[in-house]
DNA sequence: GGACACTGGTTGCGAGTGAAACTATATTGG
DNA sequence: CCAATATAGTTTCACTCGCAACCAGTGTCC
């Protein structure tokens, strides 16, 4: 273990950069061709896997700030991409889901995204690809084990 | 390789969420007990490794705008942490260096950043955390090779 | 059934961000 | 040497973010 501490060699500073950088470079896709945010391509996502889910289990899956969410959904509901539908158990919640031109734009951007994945991750083997999500894996629940010891 | 998308697998999410976790989990340290920001800390760590820098260095240093750099300067400046000496070679710059009171506060922070970095790295083997710092360069350098190829 | 606490989602702010404009100085080329 | 161009660093502005307050509807407890 360092002694002195180094930018460089610092993981939170790393990690940070990396993130940044890959959000940049891959948002580039989906922001300057098809004008979707970051937190709009989350819910994008998101609701292509499933055929209808509410605001608060979109806010859960994509761990994005309920504000966020309720953001990104209106901004794909004015264009269209989105649809709500009145929920009878609760009405103060709505059933979203994608429109048809939702899923088509969705249908469209999810190949390139997938493309650059690949191409991003092409110097690695197969085997560093599974090391690289199983710290991935073991450093998330690192954190969820840190905030659990903080919240007391 | 994967042929649907799903966010729970989709690199740029994992590691925006990560780094995002783990600047949140770090900063309390430096943000809520010494009311030091994200960028003044950056600052802070890379004046400490050097006796004096001028401003434009420390944006390369830091991956950090200039404007970001300034502001940080700007804020360290006001609470004497930071001072500036008039560069006799180029009157715009200026060469920064931490104060005495800069320094000293750099070295309580510091030790409690290390403990903190060797804390959430406990999990992990020696080796895993030689592969995870292999990666992260692997990354950069693949990063690095992408944005060069977009700028022509 | 009514008062009270709770929850789903939106809106109002203040803080932070970076692109672009700006100021002041430095460099280069004719 | 002067004009044009480039650079160091700051300021302006438009935008995103998330906390906190909010509104409307739900559940609970007496």
């Amino acid at each position: 273990m360092p002694t002195r501490l180094t930018l460089a060699r610092f993981l939170p500073y790393r990690a940070n950069r990396l993130a940044q950088g890959i959000s940049d470079s891959l948002s580039r896709i989906y922001m300057e061709r098809f004008g979707i945010s970051v937190p709009e391509w989350r819910v994008l996502v998101t609701l292509a896997e499933y055929p209808e889910l509410r605001a608060s289990q979109i806010t859960g899956l994509t761990a994005m700030d309920k504000v966020r969410v309720s953001r990104a959904v209106a901004g794909l509901t004015r264009r269209d991409l989105l649809q709500r539908r009145p929920c009878e158990e609760d009405s103060r919640a709505a059933w979203l889901s994608l429109t048809p031109s939702g899923r088509a734009l969705y249908r469209r951007i999810e190949p390139e995204v997938l493309a650059w994945e690949a191409d991003f991750l092409e110097p690695l083997s197969q085997g560093q690809r599974a090391q690289l999500f199983e710290l991935l894996d073991t450093l998330d629940q690192r954190l969820q084990a840190l905030e659990a010891q903080t919240a007391d």
